[in-house]
RNA sequence: GGCCCGUUGGUCAAGAGGUUAAGACACGGCCCUUUCACGGCUGUAACAUGGGUUCGAUUCCCGUACGGGUCACCA
């Protein structure tokens, strides 16, 4: 059988070269798992660092694990965090289609043309799960290695089924560098003469992977470490067919603890989830990037980054070895971090739908949303903390006790029988008005600021804990509603 | 089990053969203050372990422990 080297020729014409080329290639299998999204931003992080090209491609050559819509919740995420691709099933490109199911042709030629090489070999042999974990692993001397070729082509002619199977050197070792990890060198008596295609003619996932890399020109190969030890497989891959080594860059993975990783399984967020709790893209990204990344020389020191930054600085050098735990609790610090700079308009934008699923009064939104903006680490924690302005809780005449303001409740009655009219004759009804009217009426009273302000809020609010203080909420319910709860107060006390 | 990888405070982490071993989160204290926050200051807390090499190792080498990964016609 002769093969026809014109495709190949055509392939490798194709392939885009000179520029940094990187792919995130997800299974569509539905979810942006923290750790996936850390590989697509590191992906995306090579490529834009070094005016690459970032590609998407989508490998569901397993169709018995796909997820409908699942290729969209990429698009949407991918699109929603920024990380903007070049080339991708959706936009095309010069190495197209990127999708693999779409590709199935060319990895059977491929594979023939390994065989031919001498780095394949079809095998006939019946697979067998029995001697699975016979103690120690010993590569299995299969009997067809040693098939002439003539005759292996002649079986398969013949229609008798087969898998093509990697030819590994049985003696020597193998070593291949990374760019995290450096060099890691094997013996190539304990690789196996792993599968390439299958009985159905697809290819397997290291196979496919190989070629495609191989295909659309990438010469950054981004993954999780899960496949370090697959990574001498693929150098002898690539050495049997005569091509170039991209660069590996193995990630280790996001824990949810120090043995396991994040998992759906194990309830831990996807990045929609993390969304949902009420936290920024931003602050998710900025987090993320540091969990197993830092950052060099003057930018050390810093931990507050945009995308746009780290498109411009990040070097994969940085990236640690060891696998990095998610802490939820600092990714709650960045998402304050965020919140808090946020503009106050930016912010009462974001913060609006979650005020209004509590507050459907007519108040003045924007000005409960200043009160939030610092006094919040998830837009979620919103709604429970202005409850109050639609309904005055039910509260108990003990929270107008308190012992640093120097309040109890006959202080308090004292207190509002004084407010209630000195607020019903202001003549203006804003915060400066209210501040100074409350201030000036404490000091008339010869009380610290504390005791008079402590029985005003409880009052207006009805809770202990509230965004803002008197002077803030007083002016947001409104003179006549302040008012009304005031007395109410009042009418507690007597 | 074989092979591969990893191990700096509770967490993320910088770091270099000789440092008082950064910084951030969390936690404690203080200040500010109209509650709570914000902000400011400050404190507790770390080089897994045993051998080498060296004048000197947390840093380099070897072993051990612990953890992870992998050993599919899954990806």
């Amino acid at each position: 059988m002769a093969v026809d080297m014109t495709y190949f020729a055509q392939m490798e014409e194709k392939i885009p070269r000179g520029k940094v080329r990187t792919r995130f290639a997800p299974s569509p299998t539905g979810y942006m798992h923290v750790g996936n999204l850390r590989t697509a931003l590191y992906t995306w992080l090579i490529a834009r660092a070094n005016n690459g090209t970032f590609i998407l491609r989508i490998e569901d050559t397993d169709q018995g694990r796909l997820v409908e819509g699942a290729v969209d919740v990429i698009y949407r995420t991918m699109a929603e965090c920024g990380l903007t691709h070049d080339e991708g099933p959706d936009v095309g490109g010069p190495v197209a289609p990127y999708i693999q199911s779409e590709r199935r042709d060319t990895y059977g030629k491929y594979a023939e043309l390994l065989v031919e090489k001498g780095g394949a070999y079809y095998c006939f042999c019946e697979k067998s799960e029995s001697e699975e974990d016979s103690g120690d692993f010993q590569r299995a001397a299969d009997p067809c290695r040693d098939l002439p070729l003539e005759e292996a082509k002649a079986r398969v002619a013949a229609g008798e089924p087969y898998v093509i199977r990697q030819r590994i050197p049985a003696e020597g070792s193998t070593t291949f560098h990374d760019a995290i990890f450096g060099d890691i060198t094997v013996e190539n008596s304990t690789l196996d003469d792993q599968v390439l295609l299958k009985r159905d003619g697809l290819p397997t996932y290291n196979f496919a992977n190989v070629i495609d890399d191989h295909l659309m020109g990438i010469t950054h190969v981004v993954r999780g470490s899960e496949y370090l030890s697959s990574a001498p497989k693929y150098n002898l891959l690539y050495e049997a067919f005569g091509w170039e080594v991209p660069t590996y860059v193995h990630c280790s993975p996001v824990m949810r603890d120090a043995q396991n990783k994040m998992s759906k399984r194990h309830g831990d967020p996807s990045y929609e989830d993390l969304k949902a709790r009420g936290y920024l893209t931003e602050a998710i990204l900025n987090y993320v990037t540091l969990l197993g990344w830092s950052p060099r020389g003057e930018y050390a020191e810093q931990e507050i980054f945009s995308l746009e930054e780290l498109s411009r600085i990040f070097d994969m050098t940085g990236i640690s070895k060891s696998p990095a735990i998610f802490d939820i609790a600092k990714l709650d610090h960045f998402n304050a971090v965020y919140l808090r700079a946020m503009t106050p308009e930016a912010f009462a934008e974001v913060a609006a739908p979650y005020i209004r699923e509590s507050v459907k009064g007519d108040y003045d939104i924007a000005a409960i949303a200043a009160l939030l903006q610092a006094r919040c680490e998830h837009l979620t924690d919103i709604p429970e903390k202005v409850d109050f302005f639609d309904t005055l809780p039910e509260y108990d005449i003990d929270l107008f006790t308190n012992k640093k303001s120097k309040t109890n409740p006959e202080v308090c009655r004292t207190m509002l029988e004084k407010a209630i009219p000195m607020l019903e004759n202001l003549p203006q009804w804003d915060n400066e008005s209210i501040h100074n009217g409350l201030i000036d009426l404490a000091a008339a009273l010869e009380v610290k600021n504390a005791t008079l302000m402590w029985p005003v809020r409880i009052a207006a609010a009805g809770k202990a804990v509230t965004p803002g203080g008197a002077v803030e909420i007083c002016h947001i319910l409104g003179r006549d509603e302040c008012l009304r709860r005031l007395r109410a107060g009042l009418e507690k006390l007597n």
